[in-house]
DNA sequence: AAGCGATATACGCTTAGGCGAATACGATGA
DNA sequence: TCATCGTATTCGCCTAAGCGTATATCGCTT
């Protein structure tokens, strides 16, 4: 990642990507397993997991490993002004239409019939309202 | 540029760069011309006017003709966390040290001793609030 | 230890977009 | 009309960063 002369570069920048806003999106409320990104977004596992090295190297999520498994959450930014543009943006992607499917796909892939979590035992979401279990650079 | 797939990446790609955000922290209050934006940030005057173009492009400024002049104004997004994002990005350029001295630089351009408007009868800055006399697209 | 499943990284390619230098454009004034 | 000045655009080059494919890593299980 390019050096940036202004931290909010760094936010900006990290928020320029469409599958990272769904990514985005989706870990609003949750600490999500990769293997759910990878259903409902739909795009290959190696691209999820790029963009996540990204928004980790950007400081904007946490992970914990559970197994095999690995969860990513949202980290709250230390900066104000930063925390307040991630929390509208996140208010703003809530309502887009598009997005809103993506929601409906991780219920199905977690809570349906034939759901990861029967075919494979993949982990169910949980809610995350405290933060940064475990912090990474 | 881009086709953006979400609104929003719009709006980020245009914040994630520094110059873009001098130029955009110095037109927060005040309609602006290319030769004080030269002169305050001290770049090539093509770099300048690339990235005017490029939030011109994006919608983010909007132009006015005086003569030889060109003078740029922050348009306020139509869309409400578009606008919510922009003002909180302003507040915090404001806080940043080296973006105030652009300020300072600014007021001796246009106020100074042997200020542009001396040297070369460049126009004095107006506070402009009223929004889009003339929007491009 | 070996194998497997989940995730991460490396590789090669492609593109958006940054830069300086040169040049084009457009309004004014001689 | 022609020169000049402020601004915009074009050109060629370079880097960040996106992509798909292949492969490496890491836990777990047997």
């Amino acid at each position: 990642m390019k050096a940036h002369k202004y931290p909010l570069e760094r936010l900006f920048r990290a928020l320029a990507d469409p599958t990272r806003l769904r990514l985005i999106n989706l870990m609003a409320e949750q600490e999500i397993c990769v293997c759910y990104f990878v259903e409902v977004i739909d795009a290959p596992q190696p691209k999820i997991s790029r963009h996540l090295a990204y928004l980790r190297r950007a400081g904007m999520v946490a992970t914990r490993r559970d197994g095999k498994w690995m969860h990513y959450r949202l980290r709250i930014p230390p900066d104000l002004h930063a925390a307040s543009i991630l929390k509208t943006t996140i208010d703003a992607l809530r309502r887009d239409k598009e997005l809103q499917l993506d929601f409906q796909r991780l219920n199905k892939a977690c809570c349906g019939p034939r759901s990861l979590v029967q075919l494979i035992g993949a982990p169910v979401p949980v809610e995350t309202n405290k933060q940064s279990i475990r912090a990474n650079s």
